[in-house]
Formats: structure tokens, C-alpha cells, sequence
DNA sequence: AACTATTTATAAGA
DNA sequence: TTCTTATAAATAGTT
């Protein structure tokens, strides 16, 4: 039957249980994949993490040639950075574009688990360098007297 | 004239330079939207980080009621957690949802950085935490035999 | 910045 | 759950 099959949605919580679980599904995948595509075509680097309705949490990263966060995995720059998540937990897609990693956390393993801990440290590290960054230059602007604009002309790498 | 308005795109890296800053200014709007739209409809909890082609970063994240990660922001959670990035700096979009922050990293303010890399050790930790229970677990399976398929079925929050 | 031809994502339904 | 499909949303090329 020719019925209505879909109207626009509004952007109001869903609360029938059945469509949260299938939409959060389908909209994370549709993420990653946005995600991705701007990794791909614009040469750009991205991290997504997710924490589901139910708590869990998903991660996308994606390297590209020049890693502005040192690859988000740090040590061993040189070795099989790419292998991290094992094959077989690897969602579809990423044959094109070698992603790092694209699982929910809960599979990944112990070594996934402390690289991807050490990721997050190193980018923690970046933002606190820049906090350094951004005090001695208030503080050289103290000094001199200038005016508090040149502190936002400073950059994350 | 009617010329060709448009071809599918494929999935490689955009050379013209031109062509790439608009571009990625718009994937990354049309990301950080996506973004926002699960977090309003499934009620998720999402953070992404872009690093663009030029290494300028940009970060998304949206609070839901139930933080699942400590409101990303860690301590003081009953106070003005919403108002981390000024009114001003704040892109459209967000009037509907109260999103925390979604900004350049260069204009964010000291506190801002400052809270935003307590966010990160916050998951950082949380990982961390993850990756000892995961051990302990194994130490167990080894003193009591079990598989270490339980091993999986722990979560993170 | 705005427009629009197309492609892409996706909510419902099967 | 996976597939289909009608419709909405995103966006590359253009102006």
C-alpha cells in the first residue's frame, strides 16, 4: 500500500526503545563513515568516540600521511601502527583508507586497550602544552604590554 | 547553460587547494551535525576531534542528562558546566541541544583548555581503569580455569 | 555566501 | 536482524 513512509523527524529525543538501539546503530555507522570521508578526501585526521545510550563506547580514529597527533598512538612510529585492532574485528570499509582502529572498546584487547590509552594521553599532553603556551604568552603580553589578541594566534601543531 | 552540475566523487584525497578548505570547513560542519544529531536523538554522548588539513584542530562535544563519562568535564558537576565556551565563540546550531563546546581549539580560552585536557585524562582514565580490570580478570581465568571469553563482556561505565 | 543537481543517509516498513 | 525504498539531508560544482 502506497502508505506515508516517512515524515520529517524533528530532532526530539527518541523514546520508543526498539528505534533508539536501531537508529544509534545506523547513525553511528553514518558517523564513522562522515568521519572518515573527511580523513580521505581532505587529508584531514579525526577521532570520534561515541558512548551509546547504554553507556558503551565506540571509537573511529584515522591516520593519514603526515599524523598531526604523532598517529594518536605514539611509540613506535614506524612499526605496524595499523594492525592494532585485529582483522577480523575490523568493521567493513576501511580497505581504501586504513583506519587505526573502528570496534566498540569492550572488543578490543588488552594491547588495543593500552594504545589506545596512550593515544589519549598524547593528546592530553598537546592541550596541556598549548595551556603552557598560552600563559607565557599572557604572561610575555603582561610584560610588554600588548594586547591580548596574539594569544589566539597560537596552534595545536 | 545547462552544464554538468555534478559527478560522483569517488573517494580520494582532494588536490585542488582551493577546493579543499571549503570543502573540509564543510564535511567538518556536516560532521559535528551528525554528531549533535545522535547525541539529541539517542540521548549518546559523543566527542569528535579534527585535525584539518592545514593542522588546526576543531573538537565537538555535546553533555546528555546521564554523563557517561563524568560530563567529560570532571569536577563540579552541579555547576555552570554549559557555559565552558563563551556565547560569542559558539556556532550556530546548538540553541536546541546545549552543546558544550564546538570551537576551534585556538579560540578557546585558558579555562576552557584547561578543562578540555582534564576532560581527555578523565577518559584517559577510564580506559586506564578498563585495562586494569581486563588484566585482573585474566589473572583470575589463569587461577581458576575459566575461558577468557568473560574477559569480553566487561564495559566502561 | 547562495544555489541546485546529485548523491548519500536513513526511518519505516517488510 | 537484514533488506528495501521513500524521503530527507548533505554537498561538489557553480554563480
Amino acid at each position: 500500500m502506497e502508505v506515508a513512509r516517512k515524515k520529517k523527524m524533528g530532532r526530539k529525543k527518541i523514546e520508543k526503545k526498539s528505534s533508539l538501539e536501531v537508529t544509534f546503530s545506523k547513525r553511528r555507522t553514518g558517523l564513522f563513515k562522515k568521519a572518515g570521508d573527511v580523513c580521505v578526501l581532505c587529508g584531514a585526521e579525526a577521532a570520534v568516540i561515541v558512548f551509546s545510550p547504554g553507556g558503551k563506547a565506540f571509537v573511529f580514529g584515522h591516520p593519514t600521511a603526515d599524523a598531526v597527533i604523532d598517529r594518536f598512538l605514539g611509540r613506535d612510529t614506524g612499526t605496524s601502527s595499523h594492525a592494532v585492532v585485529p582483522a577480523e574485528q575490523v568493521a567493513h570499509g576501511q580497505e581504501e583508507g586504513g583506519f587505526w582502529w573502528e570496534a566498540p572498546i569492550d572488543n578490543m584487547g588488552l594491547n588495543e586497550l593500552e594504545q589506545f590509552k596512550g593515544s589519549l594521553e598524547k593528546l592530553r599532553e598537546k592541550v596541556a602544552d598549548r595551556v603552557e603556551e598560552m600563559t607565557m604568552v599572557m604572561v610575555m603580553e603582561s610584560e610588554s604590554g600588548a594586547g591580548p589578541s596574539s594569544a589566539t594566534m597560537l596552534f595545536i601543531s
